[in-house]
DNA sequence: ATAGGGTCTCTAGCAACTAGAGCTTCAAGA
DNA sequence: TCTTGAAGCTCTAGTTGCTAGAGACCCTAT
């Protein structure tokens, strides 16, 4: 049995991050000690592993969830957990995108920049006046937070 | 002089967001009309047309507020700008080349899937166990959030 | 005069953690 | 065995950039 000290050293996942996940459900409760100190065996830390390999992917929490739930039931259909994941790749794909054209709005800004002062720069420019600037936004209705 | 509504319908930023960004100092407090409620001016359309264009372009609030400041100061160097600028750009670059491993894991992820049940589906299999990973992680240590 | 929209403040919530306070427990050395 | 320092515990609050809701107020048009 490992402290949570162990497991956190062993997957790489931070002990207040192995208790948030406790928190939220996505880790069973786990066993405790004598002195009420939380131990893990090797399914709790196979579970974390999968965790952990599954958000350095970017898989959201309630995938996750949803993930964790499917690979309790061996013999279904692997059907759902392919949507899961063409449902990732295509969020992943679409951030792409997006990042490309902004790397190229601020390639093409800091390339225009005459490096005087800031009453011709050009980066400042482009900003201030949406005239300056390839990047449609009239078509662009997200939330912008979605883009980071 | 407009109200707060119009701003919002002139700019593409939404009410809520506008009162937030005077709460955190990144637009000046509005003036009141007689019965309380919040004036703009050009200047201050001006002012939120740029937060909203350097967030779309992905700068976080902290940079936006730099580069006001810099946009104040008309005779000053751009270096500073180009800084915050390159910055971004590096940033951009950055989470472009992870998304992409991420992207090219994926859809390995996927096309390896036989589509048969979840005890030998791939995607599932990929995310319990690492050896069957082409993604590195043991030197990766950043937090898993920032690559989202 | 009144109905409806827009606006006001304030609080709470989202994701996915992270940091800190103030306490207890455990393991290793003297 | 005692002690000390690391590691663990719970709980609250903070992060980023907003968004949603409650309940009250204002403003314009009919």
């Amino acid at each position: 049995m490992l402290s949570i000290g162990k497991l956190s050293a062993a997957t790489g996942v931070k002990v207040p991050t192995i208790r948030y996940y406790e928190d939220i459900g996505l880790l069973p409760e786990a066993e405790r000690s004598a002195g009420n100190q939380r131990l893990y065996d090797l399914a709790a830390q196979e579970r974390l592993a999968f965790i952990r390999h599954a958000r350095e992917l970017g898989f959201p929490l309630d995938s996750i969830r949803e993930l964790l739930s499917l690979s309790d039931q061996p013999d279904m259909s692997c059907a759902a957990a392919d949507v899961i994941a063409t449902r990732q790749l295509a969020a992943v794909n679409d951030r792409i995108i997006r990042l490309q054209a902004l790397q190229r709005e601020l390639e093409r800004m800091l390339a225009q920049c005459a490096h005087g002062t800031i009453s011709d720069c050009m980066v400042i420019e482009v900003l201030s006046d949406h005239a300056n600037c390839l990047h449609d936004h009239h078509g662009d209705r997200r939330p912008l937070s979605s883009q980071s």
